[in-house]
DNA sequence: TATCAACACGAAACCGTTTTCGTTGTGTTT
DNA sequence: AAACACAACGAAAACGGTTTCGTGTTGATA
């Protein structure tokens, strides 16, 4: 076991000063050729890589970068961090990921872990807890602190930070759209409580569709899911007792779990009844039919999100602008509407 | 903006040495009573917490584990992480995760990366390109360097270190079993190729099933996928011409494909056709009729990898001593085959 | 020959901690 | 009063780099 040589090694070894040694491995003029030539043999020959963290103490710096979410088993979530990770990867930085499972403690706490120097900076997506609860303290302390934070889908405006969302409400209005436009009449919605920024916007969308057309709002036909949790009782109920020809759903898992209880029904999709979801995961492709999705292209919205992050910790101007990035959501057409 | 407090800025505040700051926080007995209370009382209103880098370079821990892994937006490999995530971060440490994206080369940089002072140990699942190619050079240059390693699920014998996996032969030979007790006569495999350390030992349980049974072995009846990539011809004129009526496939996306194209040749599953598959992810549970499925356990494998890799790190014997967990397989029953 | 610039290198501070090893001042013991 | 124990604190080294600012040597110049 050859442990890391250092450069007080490299000095020790050939009888040099520590600082020679540093500036000839940056191939400073200062130092001439011979010696130089002589360090950078040893140093490749023994294999010598400086210590990150010496060097992250030095300049201040750690090239990490913390990314705190709600949970990594989510397709979409998932997308982002490859996204992030990619294009950190690139600018060489290195992803540090905690979990919040959607718990404002852990939230907290998991910031607190990472504030303390390990990282240069934050990408995050707010716990459904914290948007619950409305405290965003813990992210105001560390931006006091001069910490940039670039906050991603589930996102406040109580915060001043840079920020990247995909237009969740111009999503939920063009495949509500879609459906007024293939006739349906009986359009429902399948969304979650309101307290989740992305379903609030995307009930927005729905309802705005809507009232511009004919067909006008029917708030019976939404159904609020109260938690995350799949409650396959309550969709299926709903889908009973309010026959609708089209359901909009704020996710995939909704709408596999609507699209089975139709097709038990004896229903034919996309003939009697439609659907469309959102968030364009594995589910959806391989679905059967396979689900027409609202696209929130999660890879571009991490790499935009870690973009904004590295140029302001780069950026030694300390601007105090902010900037909200808005992505298009795509629809992506599939056998679960008619086409 | 406020920047971060450190020892020296409150030794200098209350005119006293920076060790005796540095003591009293750490409530020394070195210390006098006064002293203390006033330290540690005006440590908390300026919210004092110590420079994380600072602790690194001073006891050369840095509480931060590596996981390299081949991709991310898989549904096992999520859970594996979110498994060393929740373990780690009970015991204090965070999870830098690196994507190889399949490449050898990647996995190489990442590691490299990481492996100066970054990390205090390595969690990895190797690339498919590395496991092809057969070179573990950048694997056995961390060991020796006396950086712990796990390896899980796609791991190699050819490097000395701890090893978590799940006995991927046991559960297809499971599989396999149940279809021939169920007097299936016609059992397929859809597999990638053998550079797979894990589809090379799914194939042998099949193979060992069959042979241990009246039915014997038809070479015929396995389909090796070239990719990781999703080849629907493939699946599609191979369910043609063998007309099986057991499928078991190496993973999800297979077993899906398989049913939605025997759905469409009018089959009845499971009683004209079955499935089962490996990874108990959402498409499995989702999927129409539901996958019967090799369930892999990813969490746990998850919490065992960090388990050990943290053990190691913290134990201060350098014990030359590895071991393998092998984790056991459970058969999810759906209604891909019958029950 | 005295002066000076250029060259090549070293000393030391610094980043923020921890920790060892003094060094005081006080009170107790004989 | 001398010796000593002990409490309370500080100085400084160490972790592994980077960087500023010398400094000694050389050769060229006046």
């Amino acid at each position: 076991m050859k442990s890391k040589i250092t450069l007080k090694d490299i000095a020790r070894e050939l009888e040099v000063s520590i600082s020679t040694v540093s500036k000839a491995l940056k191939n400073s003029e200062e130092i001439g050729r011979d010696t130089k030539e002589k360090i950078q043999a040893f140093a490749k020959l023994y294999n010598y890589k400086p210590n990150n963290i010496a060097i992250s103490l030095k300049n201040k710096r750690t090239k990490n970068i913390g990314v705190v979410i709600p949970d990594i088993v989510h397709h979409f979530f998932t997308t982002v961090i490859r996204g992030i990770e990619k294009y950190a990867n690139a600018r060489g930085y290195n992803v540090i990921v905690c979990l919040s499972e959607e718990s404002f403690d852990k939230e907290v706490i998991n910031m607190e872990m990472l504030a303390n120097g390990s990282i240069d900076g934050f990408i995050m997506s707010l716990s459904s807890e914290t948007q619950e609860k409305g405290d965003y303290n813990h992210l105001k302390e560390v931006t006091e602190q001069g910490i940039p934070v670039v906050l991603f889908d589930r996102i406040t405006h109580e915060v001043e930070c840079d920020k990247v969302i995909i237009d969740d409400k111009l999503g939920a209005y063009q495949a509500t759209k879609k459906f007024i436009d293939q006739g349906k009449k009986r359009i429902a919605l399948i969304t979650t409580d309101d307290y989740l920024s992305v379903s609030k916007a995307r009930t927005k969308g729905y309802l705005k569709a809507l009232k511009e057309s004919p067909l006008g709002i029917d708030e019976s036909m939404i159904l609020k899911m109260p938690s995350m949790e799949m409650d396959e009782e309550a969709i299926k109920t709903f889908l009973d007792n309010k026959e609708p020809d089209a359901v909009l759903c704020v996710n995939e898992i909704f709408a596999v779990c609507g699209m089975r209880f139709a097709q038990k029904k004896g229903l034919k999709i996309p003939e009697d009844i439609s659907f469309i979801g959102f968030t364009d995961g594995v589910l959806s492709k391989y679905a059967n039919p396979s689900l027409t999705v609202v696209a929130q292209h999660g890879e571009k919205m991490g790499e935009e999100a870690a973009k904004m992050l590295i140029d302001k910790v780069e950026s030694e101007a300390e601007e105090e602008t902010y900037q909200t990035k808005i992505l298009e959501p795509t629809l992506v057409i599939r056998d679960s509407i008619a086409h």
